[in-house]
Parts: structure tokens; C-alpha cells; sequence
DNA sequence: CTTGACTCTCACATCGGTGTGAGGGTTGAG
DNA sequence: CTCAACCCTCACACCGATGTGAGAGTCAAG
């Protein structure tokens, strides 16, 4: 597929499915014409990337550890050197702690709506 | 206590004290001299601020959501517009998301270590 | 052939969070 | 008194993610 479909199908404006490419995150063929080709699984890829975003990592990180993800088992166990692995479990441990940040927020939120409709409720609105 | 004991304590540069005071998300009083003047609950308010704008939260939702955290459960029942609580509910599926994504690339890099971990196992370094 | 929808690259703008420094007041220890 | 270590405000700079638009090529439908 061609860049406005992966748009449409990722909710994400061209612009940054180049800048994506830019940073090596996702990286496209090109047809004859120059165009970029998507297969079907730049499309889980986009929306992986974007969700890591809105989770407050860096697309410097995100090149990282998406290497290591959800692909077939079968390659970077040469090119793991203990840096990178440090950065990894780093990172893990950071991703860690936000989700207990929001975890603990988030459920803060939901006992105070719980609340507000525990006192709303017995009041009819009409 | 002053803002640099503050800083100290939260592990936080006195700039962005100021930033998240300007933003509305903490409110210091002022002794006669003009200095801030902050007291324990502070600290892990700031705490729990940083945790949430690394969790990718913006200033502007986290002031909205902030006073209806972790307080005693006594004000904050009458200004409970529709919008606002329609904003609660909304800001707190996105954080369910955001835990859903982490969570799962979390473990994701944990497996890989894991593996990584058991490969290099069997091999003594020497 | 023309037109409209799509694509390309390039470049500048914006926005939020953060860094840094200038210029100046306050205060406590020596 | 003086000096160091604080604090103040203000303002400009930076960086990463994103918006926007200009100028030009591609291509399918009419």
C-alpha cells in the first residue's frame, strides 16, 4: 500500500510517517516511481510506534527496542552487546514504573468518577 | 521548606519548579522576602507530576486531573461539570491504553532478555 | 490531453518541556 | 563588613514531535 492508505488505516498524518522513516523507525521500498510501498505489517509497526510515543518514549528508544520485539525469534542475538542490553533492561525498568504511575493515577481517577456516581445517583436528574 | 531543598529532594532543577508553579500544577506560598515556601505534601506531588509528564500527560490534563487525586475525599464534588467528568473518563481510558501498550511491550523486551540470558548462559565467559 | 488526487522533497513554523544565563536581592557564617 | 550560597524574575535558546505549505512529478479517469 502506498503512504495515504498506511495513513488512513494508522490515523496518522503523512508528515509523520516520513519522519518516522526518518528516524529509522519504519522503513519503506519504493517503487519505480519513487513512492513508498507498505506491507501489512507497517501497519501494527505505525500504530506500535505511536503508542510508545504517547507513552512518553523517545523515537531514539523506540529504535531500539523495536528491533527486539515481536518479530519471528530469529535475529540480534550477535548484535546484543552489553550496552544494549543494559539500555534494555534499563528501559524495561522505566516502562515499569510508568505503568505503576499510571496505574495508581488511573485508578485514583476511576474511584473519584465512582464516587461522583455514588453521590449523583440517588438524585434523579428531572 | 525552599525551593532548592525542594529541588534536591524531588530530584527536580529549580526551573522546572517554577514551570509546573507557572503551569497552575503546584502553588507555593511566599515568605516575606518573596522566597517560595513549600511544605512535605510537595514533594511528592512534584514526584507524582514528573511521573505522569513522563508518562506522556501534558501539563494542561494533568492540572485538570490532579485535584481530584489523592486527596482527603472532601471538595471537588460540586465543580464536577459534565465536560470535566467526561475529561476524567476520557484522559482515563487513554492511560488504560498507555499501561496496555507498555505493559505488553515491556514484556516483550523481558522475554527477549530472558532468551538472550539462556543463550549466553551455557557458554562460561572464559 | 487535461484535470484532480495522489505522491515526492524541502523548509520553515509551532508547541511543550527543559537548559542556561544575566542582573539583582537576601541571609548566615567568618 | 564581606563573601558564599541561596533566592528572585526575565528572557532567550534548544530539542523533539508535529503542522503547514510551496513547488514539482505520477497516474487514472474523463
Amino acid at each position: 500500500m502506498r503512504i495515504g492508505e498506511l495513513a488512513k488505516r494508522t490515523n496518522t498524518p503523512h508528515r509523520l510517517l516520513r519522519y518516522y522513516e526518518e528516524q529509522g523507525l519504519i522503513l519503506a521500498e519504493r517503487g519505480p516511481n519513487g513512492y513508498r510501498r507498505y506491507n501489512e505489517n507497517d501497519v501494527d509497526r505505525v500504530i506500535q510506534i505511536r503508542g510508545l510515543l504517547d507513552a512518553g518514549l523517545p523515537t531514539r528508544i523506540i529504535k531500539q527496542i523495536l528491533p527486539c520485539l515481536n518479530k519471528p525469534r530469529n535475529i540480534f542475538f550477535k548484535d546484543a552487546t552489553p550496552e544494549m542490553l543494559a539500555t534494555l533492561r534499563f528501559e524495561r525498568d522505566r516502562m515499569t514504573e510508568r505503568i505503576r504511575c499510571l496505574t495508581k493515577n488511573r485508578d485514583a481517577i476511576g474511584e473519584y468518577l465512582s464516587t461522583v456516581e455514588k453521590c449523583r445517583a440517588p438524585e434523579p436528574t428531572s
